[in-house]
DNA sequence: TCGGAGTAG
DNA sequence: TTTTCTACTCCGA
């Protein structure tokens, strides 16, 4: 029953940018602010403004219903992803201005973790104690009269749970002191990313980046929520006093991020004792809705059940521990430093069948074509000499094919779910063509085609009926640094993983309930417990609460 | 190194 | 109504 002690040290803030692929084309072209605008990927509305929303288009509704619901709906084409991915690399820089680290994550193009535990750190020092309501926060320590005027007593924006006054607010608290000013720091940055760039996000703050980016969720658009103290346990309180616990306890499984599908289901299927009924997209599907409560309640929870329910060929080995830390809200993992180079670029293409070899040829070559334009837009830069040329950053090793089937019809007409998911892959050893940078796109891509891919794809898609064909995907894999030099980026993030082992490595085995509360301070993977009085058991200080409640509740 | 599975937006 | 176009991590062989 051992998770790490959840630390507080850091202050993180977690920005969404509301319905970027809308936002990009509304900043590209503002008269479409007023209108119910639409993104198209093949016959689904990928995601849409919320003038549209209001007048009841979804996300992922069929282009078809969407016209039904909403006739004048402005219905832009969005299968090519060039101008998202660069404006979401333009923001990404801006808020990355105002951080002092380069402790700032990417999380598909649309969420963005800063870790700004050093800016809250100097301007809690800053504080003058006698006139907190005219406080400063200063932006820059170069430069003191960079920043702005806020009142440190209270919290900006909305806070989960909502707080009526600011009476209640303990200033003596340091988190509490620390979380007010990341919350004024997160406004001024949302006013300043609407006023320069046009653009409004839905914010959290919390201490690590599961707690940030759960809270910021819970008013939006256009808002942000503080998670407030107080985190942990109260060891005399009788229990129900967590704020995490609480904001935990009230999501569904899936919500969680770090709990996806597959795991949610088989802690459904255990929780329930049969089978879930439970449909992805079907919202509120009543008798299945299984909760974080649930499953940290359900008798005899903690990490070795877990690790029972969960483990199956391919699953990480601290699989019940880490799902055990998601559900109590502890996640330890670092805000990565930006990567310079991807680690991998693929390009894909969806189909309802291909009629004959030729299509599939054609469509190799488009997609070839594609990755080595972005192999070249990703992959290269102007060489400082002058010479006005391109050189490699990085060359990848390989190159994969993946086929995905369609999915078998059923008996009434719809297609199986478990099916879905299934690609297939083939790779190999990428030819050094590719990275001729004087030869013609067209021209090299046919060659990777009829060198290397139509055979990756005979393979791959072995005897099968080109009528079944639902996908392709053609990547690079596997970077190498083309320069001696060092290639920073990736280097850091790597040795960042590794220095985060010892933290993460403790499992239920290592941790067992010798481990008392008077032994440490929990900095380095031990943890404080409790015995109960009512059983005997080690009880870890975060599941207190859950624990009283286990013994109040009716057998 | 390869191929698969799971998670994310 | 699991559909789009990706990108990352982890596992076993």
């Amino acid at each position: 029953m051992a998770v790490p002690r959840q630390k507080n040290g850091r202050v993180i803030i977690h920005f969404d940018y509301d319905c970027f692929y809308a936002s990009v084309l509304e900043a590209e072209n503002p008269a479409l602010k007023s209108l119910p605008l639409a993104i198209q990927q093949k016959q689904i509305i990928v995601t849409c403004n919320y003038e549209a929303r209001r007048r009841g288009l979804r996300k992922l509704q069929l282009v078809k219903e969407a016209k039904k619901i909403c006739p004048d709906v402005v219905i832009i084409l969005g299968e090519d992803l060039t101008k998202f991915r660069d404006a979401s690399k333009s923001l990404y820089a801006y808020l990355r201005g105002f951080l002092w680290g380069s402790k700032i994550e990417r999380l598909g193009f649309d969420e963005v973790f800063l870790d700004v535990t050093d800016m809250i750190d100097y301007n809690v020092a800053l504080l003058s104690h006698h006139d907190l309501q005219h406080s400063f926060f200063c932006l820059d320590r170069e430069d003191p009269t960079k920043g702005f005027e806020f009142d440190a007593t209270r919290y900006c924006g909305p806070t989960y749970p909502p707080s009526p006054d600011a009476t209640g607010v303990d200033l003596s608290d340091p988190l509490s002191r620390r979380l007010i000013l990341g919350s004024h720091l997160a406004f001024h940055m949302r006013m300043r990313l609407d006023a320069e760039r046009g653009y409004t996000a839905t914010v959290g703050v919390s201490t690590n980046k599961l707690l940030a980016k759960l809270v910021g969720s819970v008013n939006k658009p256009n808002n942000q929520t503080t998670l407030i103290p107080p985190y942990s346990v109260d060891r005399d309180d009788e229990g129900c006093s967590s704020n995490v616990t609480k904001l935990m306890d009230s999501h569904e499984l899936g919500k969680v991020p770090g709990i996806g599908f597959k795991t949610a289901q088989k802690l459904r299927t255990h929780v329930l004792g049969r089978e879930p009924t439970f449909q992805p997209y079907v919202e509120r599907s009543q008798d299945a809705q299984v909760t974080v409560r649930d499953v940290r309640q359900f008798p005899g929870m903690g990490p070795a059940m877990l690790t029972s329910i969960l483990v199956g060929p391919g699953t990480a080995k601290d699989i019940g521990v880490r799902v055990w830390e998601l559900l109590h809200g502890v996640d330890n993992s670092e805000v990565l430093e930006a990567r310079t180079i991807p680690t991998q670029i693929s390009i894909e293409d969806s189909y309802k069948g291909l009629p004959h070899n030729d299509a599939v040829r054609r469509e190799l070559c488009h997609l070839a074509a594609s990755l080595i334009r972005r192999m070249r837009a990703d992959l290269t830069k102007m060489d400082e000499t002058g010479s006005g040329r391109l050189r490699w950053l990085a060359r990848p090793r390989t190159v994969r094919l993946s086929t995905r089937l369609r999915s078998p019809k059923m008996p009434d007409g719809s297609r199986n779910y478990s099916f879905m998911n299934q690609r297939v892959s083939r790779s190999g050893p990428a030819p050094s063509f590719i990275f001729s940078l004087d030869d013609d796109i067209d021209a090299l891509a046919t060659r990777l085609v009829d060198e290397l891919l139509l055979s990756m794809f005979r393979r791959s898609f072995p005897a099968r009926s080109l009528e079944e064909l639902a996908l392709i995907n053609v990547a690079v894999t596997n970077m190498t640094d083309a320069e001696p030099k060092q290639n920073r980026g990736q280097d850091i993030s790597k040795m960042f993983r590794q220095e985060e082992m010892p933290s993460t490595t403790p499992t239920s085995a290592v941790v067992d309930a010798e481990v008392f509360w008077e032994e440490s301070d929990g900095e380095d993977g031990t943890y404080h417990h409790e015995l109960c009085p009512r059983c005997g058991v080690s009880v870890p200080y975060f599941a207190l609460a859950a624990h009283a409640q286990y013994h109040a509740a009716p057998d």
